[in-house]
RNA sequence: GGACAGGUGGCGGAGUGGUUAAACGCACCAGACUGUAAAUCUGGCGCUCCAUGCGAGCUACGGAGGUUCGAAUCCUCCCCUGUCCA
């Protein structure tokens, strides 16, 4: 698959980097370097900038890693740049407080996730993992005014987001002033052929192209991917909005996080996060549109093929069942966690129990959840908050809270 | 350095002495319903205790003090943010 893809036309490669893509800036730099690519046999230098603090990377994030596969699948390198000196001095990405910043060993256990996860999607033996305090911290204090000399203070303002913020009359701080400049500086010290990035990053990309000319170098091909929506299909997918699917999850949570998405979304995932062509996920829509395709069916398909991405594909039909079992059919899953009780005393308040197991967030929490039905213990509905359960070594209850949080519980000595 | 405005629960945003654990919206949780963890509707949404009552205590409106029977609300100092002037 991969030999007949590097042979392929110019033409040809130019379509498959484009899917997906929103922008590349610009097309024809872009097909210049894949034919001079071609011709001298050296590959070009594909550059994408991650963020050191993290590493927990979600279905959102795979987009981008998905397009630097295509470079990859053209035989091109790929270099998954780490912005550890960003990190260092503590990225307030947004107007969110400060960041805490990260140590070395930090920044090098986070880089160990990433490849983790990064490997699902990359081949490992080509991807070039870089930091940029490997340049930056050597540039020094002179070094990095000098920097700043390359570029001016109306052109930074440019940045939509800045403008927004003043607008708003919002903090900005002098160093988010300076990081299109250090991810800019990244592309010239990488000596970049192309930057991957997602459309929020556009102007950041620009300014490596600006700084690249600044330096005497051939600007780099800018490629932006779309932001995918969150689970709510509203927001971008975000840690933070609690709206994403990690690709680190457990099939059953990704299966069920799929499900919860809307009919409509679900072919916005098809196209950003799947392989599948796009004429097969026009015809699916008009099938669903007719009736003739189920869009629950179609939406556990998608599931599946998201989580083969990163299991095998047994575990997906599982998580597949699973959900049937929970969710269709009202059924305890097989795989329900089990847990060990001491106690020493024998009676033991149902809200208290809950609570220090972690089956609700506080004992108030519990009572609310007992007062609206929410709890069942072996299947019967427990409502009375006053409830006290008498405990002794070698019982075995189920509990289950609201629709999905099941755990069956062992009394020891 | 000066003038002015502002800092409220996860977020946005009301509230200028008491009936305010703090309107409203979002997010979140639960119940009903459903092809779905969707949509919709209903309820809930600081903690703990008692036990189930429109109960009790504790913690909470940038921070620290103070005034008052009583403060998110008034006073003092401090910290932080923005705007304008220099």
């Amino acid at each position: 698959m991969i030999e007949e893809l590097k042979s392929l036309s110019i033409a040809d490669q130019m379509e498959y980097l484009r899917k997906g893509t929103v922008e590349i800036i610009r097309e024809e730099e872009l097909e210049a370097r894949l034919a001079r690519s071609a011709k001298t046999g050296k590959p070009l230098r594909v550059k994408t900038g991650f963020d050191p603090s993290a590493p927990d990377l979600h279905v959102g994030h795979t987009v981008l890693i998905r397009k630097m596969k295509h470079f990859q699948d053209l035989g091109h390198t790929v270099i998954f740049l780490i912005g550890d000196f960003t990190g260092m001095i503590g990225d307030p990405s947004g107007r969110s407080i400060t960041r805490k910043q990260l140590t070395p060993d930090e920044i090098r256990a986070n880089a160990e996730t990433y490849k983790k996860q990064i490997f699902k999607i990359l081949d490992p033996e080509t991807t070039v993992i870089d930091f940029n305090s490997r340049w930056m911290s050597k540039l020094g204090s002179a070094g990095f005014v000098r920097l700043c000399g390359h570029y001016t203070v109306r052109r930074i303002l440019e940045r939509d987001d800045f403008e927004k913020r003043m607008k708003a009359q919002e903090p900005i701080s002098m160093h988010e002033l300076l990081y299109p400049l250090v991810q800019g500086y990244d592309s010239v010290a990488l000596e970049a052929d192309v930057e991957l990035g997602g459309t929020d990053q556009k102007f950041n990309l620009l300014v490596g192209r600006d700084l690249q000319r600044e330096y005497n170098q051939p600007a780099q091909v800018v490629l932006t991917m779309p932001l995918l929506e969150g689970t709510d299909g509203v927001q971008k997918m975000s840690k933070s909005l609690g709206n994403y699917i990690g690709i680190d999850e457990a099939p059953n949570e990704i299966f069920g996080k799929v499900m919860s998405i809307s009919d409509e979304l679900m072919y916005r995932y098809f196209e950003l996060v799947t392989d599948v062509p796009m004429s097969d996920i026009e015809r699916w829509k008009k099938e669903v549109a007719s009736g003739d395709r189920h869009p629950m069916a179609l939406k556990g398909d998608l599931a599946v093929r998201i989580i083969e991405d990163y299991y095998d594909p047994d575990q997906a039909a599982a998580a597949r069942e699973a959900f049937a079992k929970v969710f269709r059919k009202g059924e305890i899953p097989e795989d329900v966690e089990t847990r060990e009780l001491s106690f020493s005393d024998s009676k033991v308040k149902l809200s208290k129990l809950l609570a220090s197991m972690g089956l609700a967030a506080s004992v108030s929490e519990a009572n609310r959840l007992i007062g609206s039905g929410a709890v069942t213990i072996d299947g019967e509905k427990a409502t009375d908050t006053r409830a006290e359960l008498q405990l002794s070594a070698g019982d075995e209850y189920l509990f289950k809270v609201g629709k999905r949080r099941f755990l069956r519980v062992v009394v020891g000595e």
